[in-house]
DNA sequence: GAACGCAATAGTGTCGACACTTTCTTGACG
DNA sequence: CGTCAAGAAAGTGTCGACACTATTGCGTTC
């Protein structure tokens, strides 16, 4: 298994060019961003039990940031942490991407009311203006931008609700479900349902129709809660039928994903 | 199995107690429970910066698990970090305050509604009995436990709906809050307003009445609310013009919480 | 006397090492 | 043959040390 050690595929061992031995002062930073992009891309596989030594070596720094990066991910969400057993990446269950999207919904819906009572004008108008501008190129472009550019849509309604505290969750579990996101996105099913889903959405906000513009956005996010469960099976499938029937002779007990 | 470590010789006798020098491999949880604790009793006080070598004697510790706390700290909004200048403690606002308060009240009042919806009729009457069986004495505890027992009941709405997540989150958020909330039982403010609250919540839950149970769940909160923001005045004039003069002479400017 | 360096100090970020725990291997025993 | 225990190996938890950065204090210049 540690021969597939390659996680740090993409990770620069080091790309500043002038400064080839300095220490970052960042390595913390940089381990949490790439780490959760290995989470993220599957490339740490859901009830994997991560070895913080090969990690380290593969980023090039100590174990030290690599722990700081891994608690955080921790309290995240992320990963889970057994005492003296280490760090373990969330074993994803169907029922539990479920849970983060009703959460979703719930937070998103608030954001939207509160919008259409606190936001000004000129507020409601970047809405507008901000899925204007990208409506037309929305769908031909690669997965990443397009899901960067859903993302900062409902994101900046939560900033138009005016309350930080949603806008910080509003993006922590965006970042836990965003590999699945991405995943969906690249899945055949789907489909360009979300772009009038969107502009309908705007309408409600321009108008201040705060009971319409939530239901819109819970039907939209449940709309691709179903594409996205089969996503999440054809996902699974690639991730763990691939490699080779060997790793299930494994005594461990393996939990469910 | 440790006989093994006597091999070639014993190291020298550890010339202190022997439980005194014992590593105990958890320090890195209990420093995030005293440390967590000190920010809820205000002995952290707003806005002061976090010196991690003196925190690292004061526990007996050394920084690797004071770090590894801070950072958990820092995820779950306790503490605030700055590169290269160190973790912060939450400067504490009103309206900061307030956002967290319209958050809880956001997600609690989904998982009344989910309760309505999912739970079956037991489960109701779990929360009628843990609410039943705590009432008569439950003004005349003290404030750890009346805090205890309010958030118990919180909480238990939150299982209610099954979904661990909305459990997640309000349990973080509760922890957030749960100083301030201490200070309010403890005002003079503090009235039984909300055990009538709380049996009305009851009530709406067995008939399943979630638009009315969510709305008085939404009250219950509001109203503490504003009832919090004096105690929590009081709080920081306690805290900050302590009674002798004395720390005064400290230049510091203090932000403005 | 105020602004500006510039050395001294304090404090964070990271590292390598080592103690302790868990997991794997091996070989004796039934 | 399977079981089990002792030792070896692998891995985590914590430490003390040091590199680097921010801050403070002091002397110099205008």
């Amino acid at each position: 298994m540690t021969e597939q050690a390659e996680t740090g595929a993409d990770s620069e061992p080091s790309l500043t060019s002038d400064a080839e031995t300095r220490r970052s002062a960042d390595s913390s930073e940089r381990a949490y961003n790439t780490i959760r992009k290995l989470l993220v891309e599957f490339k740490l596989k859901p009830g994997e039990r991560i070895n913080e030594v090969q990690l380290s070596r593969s980023l090039g720094v100590s174990r030290t940031p690599i722990r700081e990066a891994l608690n955080r991910l921790a309290s995240e969400g992320f990963v889970s942490l057994t005492p003296n057993r280490g760090f373990f990446v969330r074993s994803l269950s169907t029922e539990g991407l479920l849970d983060l999207y009703e959460l979703r919904s719930i937070i998103e819906c608030a954001a939207f009311k509160l919008m259409c009572e606190r936001a000004d004008d000129s507020e409601i108008d970047r809405l507008r203006q901000y899925w204007e501008a990208i409506v037309d190129v929305y769908p031909n472009q690669p997965p990443d931008i397009i899901l960067a550019e859903d993302e900062g849509f409902h994101l900046l309604i939560a900033e138009l609700s005016g309350n930080p505290e949603i806008v910080g969750q509003l993006a922590s579990i965006n970042a836990r479900i965003r590999f699945i996101r991405r995943i969906q996105i690249e899945h055949p099913s789907h489909d360009r349902a979300q772009i009038t889903s969107h502009s309908a959405i705007v309408d409600a906000a321009v108008k201040r129709d705060a009971e319409n513009g939530a239901k819109l956005l819970r039907e939209h996010i449940e709309m691709t809660v179903s594409a996205t469960q089969q996503a999440l099976k054809d996902a699974l499938l690639r991730v763990f039928a691939p490699d080779n029937g060997a790793e299930l002779k494994r005594r461990r007990r393996t939990r469910d994903v």
